[in-house]
RNA sequence: GUGGACGUAGCUCAGUUGGUUAGAGCUUCGGAUUGUGAUUCCGGAGGUCGUGGGUUCGAGUCCCAUCGUCCACCCCA
């Protein structure tokens, strides 16, 4: 068992039980993505580690302990990404895309981040990324909101809860930082080990401790949103007027500050209590410095990303339904003559019943040996086509489920009687 | 990186205070007369008990290490 190669610690296979849930996911969000105007980049999987280090921040956890990085054979520093935005932006950079334009774009894949997995966190992982470009001003970060909770709507899931905060301008967070950081001092004997820690390293993500003690002390701590500037706050609430004009519910958290070092303003993030300790599905925020951070001209930009695979956790839990995959006809063949004609029919019900799904008997076997594979395939018809209806030019169309009597028909109607009992359309 | 639980057939599990050839259900394959599935009956296949050491006359059962899984911390999607 051991002698056995298994895949890497933390990186999943997708197996064919599971595939429908994934396509369907892709699919709606394809569609709900073009739906408000959002075209796709394909990026690499693969950037400079440099990328990442300025991006997210070189003190942050996801850069500092987490990236996969190495040195290919040119002498490159590389790093699989951890996450999308960063790339989305070199690209946009690189390709000219942000100069004096608006850009909404969409992007998905595999990320990597080396963490201890558990329940829905895995060290491949992947993410539906959204990101929009060259819009400072709010009504863009209700787009970008309503265009979630839409995506959650069209697939179905539910029991989300919106929060939100607005982490104000880098020179208001600096100055929030300095006051948070005088208050807790006070305490500091009293804080937990990772807070005092967090004290000197990222003071702000003190404020999401678990800690029971930690959480009192915070209870009396000065709170970001009133240190909010004048415009800032404007924004804030700009957005939050906006979310309730759509009728998008959020609760005001002014605790909740993200991971990663670009983000400004706006800041949200959807979780579920259905999934355990890794409780967000989607989290985002505006990061208007980041693009010019990373050598592009100034340019505002704002971006949310889904972990497919707590979406897909959260889909089997709420039992979505999912489209038929499994082949609707199976088409049993047997003998000298009836085996090639079967071949050629198959292609022809193919091509004139677009949507049809058929699978046809390889491998030989008895007839009642292609009738369980049949009947296991989940299909809801057999086809049966032995020299005895070869001869006869006819088939024998056979219900798997019940629904009447086995029938002859000759081949000349078969397309049109499957059209039929399938509800597909037929062509000429 | 830290802590806890757990690793017995493809899957879900049983395996008595350590005692002879390790079991069940599901799955799978074959058969119950010639070309008719899913029910029923009969039969077969499938495990060096995660791996490596150790204790013992004897270990799936005890000890150590290691790998892996799960859960939580940390962190995050």
């Amino acid at each position: 068992m051991s002698q056995k190669i298994q895949a890497v610690r933390g990186m999943n296979d997708v197996l064919p039980s599971d595939a429908p849930a994934w396509q369907r996911l892709h699919a709606v969000a394809a569609e709900v993505f073009a739906a408000y105007g959002y075209a796709e980049i394909r990026l690499p999987v693969v950037e400079r580690s440099e990328l990442f280090k300025r991006a997210v921040g070189e003190v942050t956890d996801v850069v500092e302990k987490e990236m996969y990085s190495f040195e290919d054979r040119g002498g490159e520093r590389l790093s699989l990404r951890p996450e999308l935005t960063a790339g989305v932006v070199r690209a946009g950079i690189e390709h000219g895309l942000f100069f004096n334009r608006q850009q909404r774009l969409w992007c998905s894949g595999p990320v990597f981040r080396y963490e201890r997995p558990q329940a829905g966190r895995y060290r491949q992982f992947h993410q539906l990324d959204v990101e929009a470009f060259g819009i400072a001003t709010p009504d863009l970060d209700v787009e970008i909101i309503a265009l979630a909770e839409a995506l959650f709507r069209r697939l179905g899931v539910g029991g989300f809860r919106l929060q939100l905060n607005s982490l104000g301008t880098p020179a208001v967070r600096a100055a929030y930082r300095a006051k948070l950081v005088d208050y807790l001092r006070r305490f500091e004997s009293s804080l937990d080990e990772d807070s005092r820690r967090r004290l000197s390293t990222n003071p702000l993500r003190v404020l999401d401790s678990k800690v029971p003690g930690t959480r009192a002390i915070l209870e009396g701590a000065p709170q970001l949103p009133d240190h909010l500037d004048a415009p800032s706050r404007a924004h804030f609430e700009t957005v939050q007027r906006g979310l309730s004009d759509l009728g998008i519910a959020y609760a005001l958290n002014p605790r909740l500050v993200r991971g990663l070092d670009y983000y400004t303003h706006t800041v949200f993030e959807w979780t579920s209590t259905a999934l355990g300790a890794q409780d967000a599905v989607c989290a985002g925020g505006r990061y208007d410095g980041l693009v010019e951070q990373l050598g592009g001209p100034p340019t505002p930009g704002i971006g949310f990303a889904i972990g497919v695979e707590r979406l897909v956790l959260l889909m089997r839990a709420q039992e979505v339904p999912l489209p038929e995959a499994g082949p609707q006809v199976y088409f049993c063949r047997f003998g000298e003559r009836a085996d090639p004609a079967a071949a050629q029919l198959a292609e022809t019900l193919r091509r004139r019943l677009p949507g049809l799904r058929l699978l046809l008997n390889a491998g030989g076997g008895a007839l009642k040996t292609q009738l369980r594979r049949a009947d296991a395939s989940g299909a809801r018809y057999a086809l049966i086509l032995g020299d005895d209806e070869a001869a006869a030019g006819r088939v024998q169309v056979k219900s798997l489920r019940g629904e009447g009597e086995p029938r002859s028909v000759a081949v000349s109607e078969l397309p049109a009687q499957l059209a039929e009992l399938l509800e597909l359309p037929l062509l000429s």
